[in-house]
DNA sequence: ATGGTGGTCATACCA
């Protein structure tokens, strides 16, 4: 079973690299995260075509994620628990049939700038909700994945230049230390486990040329539960779709699961 | 200190 995650930033403006990578790479499940549409205008059709069950969870002009998969999906769940104030879609549950059954959340954590400020303090009470979920979920026997948009650097081997990040809400020690209390719960961190190396990306800015200089940051990431990790066969980066033609401003990131 | 890019919705906000 390959899981894959992928920003995509706007679902309608990415018709053709995301079906391109679809097609190129045939992932059982994908994570989406940013498809910036109502649930009602997602191009649902264009994925169906190709075998993906879609499940969104989406909301007007901003956030939104989204879950496709070849695979049966069962108990869908939408929003993350923990406040019935918060109106942001940045989170959806669903468990993929394969030979073994998977528990998976897709997730857009809030990017949290400026920091200090209101914005960076939802960010760090979305992860302490975040925490308390993935606890909740982990009294389950089921295999779990988490892949998502994190929107967190957890080290500076993570960034080209960490100099430049260290007074942003994506790299500041509070992120940093939230992520690590959730990684400390007894996740395993797919791509750092199978390569430990720095200069590792997953995003890449548009602006200043970022791409072309290399100066990319990693911030998607896809965390384990023990059971699911025990069943990992690989995990990579589809680093080249950062070169096609209207390209979000992250790439993929994948796991082979034996499951 | 400023503007640099891109998506969405509407001429501003978010990243």
């Amino acid at each position: 079973m390959k899981i894959a995650t992928f920003n995509i930033n706007g679902v309608k403006a990415r018709i053709e690299a995301l079906t391109a990578w679809l097609d190129a790479e045939a992932p059982d499940v994908a994570l989406l995260q940013e498809i910036k549409s109502v649930d009602e205008g997602f191009p649902r059709e264009i994925f169906e075509d190709r075998g993906y069950r879609v499940e969104t969870h989406g909301q007007k002009g901003f956030n939104g994620v989204a879950i496709l998969s070849r695979l049966p999906l069962e108990d869908v769940a939408r929003g993350l628990p923990g406040d019935d104030t918060d109106e942001q879609a940045r989170w959806i549950e669903a468990t993929v049939i394969g030979r073994t059954a998977v528990r998976l959340a897709c997730l857009y954590l809030p990017n949290g700038n400026p920091a200090p400020g209101p914005k960076f303090d939802y960010k760090l009470a979305w992860m302490a909700r975040m925490k308390a979920r993935v606890a909740q979920m982990l009294t389950s026997e089921m295999p779990l994945v988490f892949g998502g948009d994190y929107n967190v650097i957890p080290d500076p081997i993570d960034a080209a230049r960490p100099e430049a990040w260290v007074e942003d809400a994506l790299f500041r020690p509070e992120s940093r230390a939230a992520f690590r209390a959730i990684l400390n719960l007894g996740l395993t961190e797919a791509i750092r486990i199978r390569d430990p190396r720095p200069g590792i990306y997953t995003f890449w800015d548009y602006q200043g040329g970022a791409w072309q200089k290399n100066n990319g940051i990693r911030i998607d990431h896809m965390l384990l539960s023990a059971q699911a990790a025990d069943l990992m066969r690989g995990a990579g980066i589809d680093k080249a779709v950062r070169d096609g033609d209207k390209p979000s401003d992250h790439v993929p990131v994948w796991i082979e699961l034996d499951a």
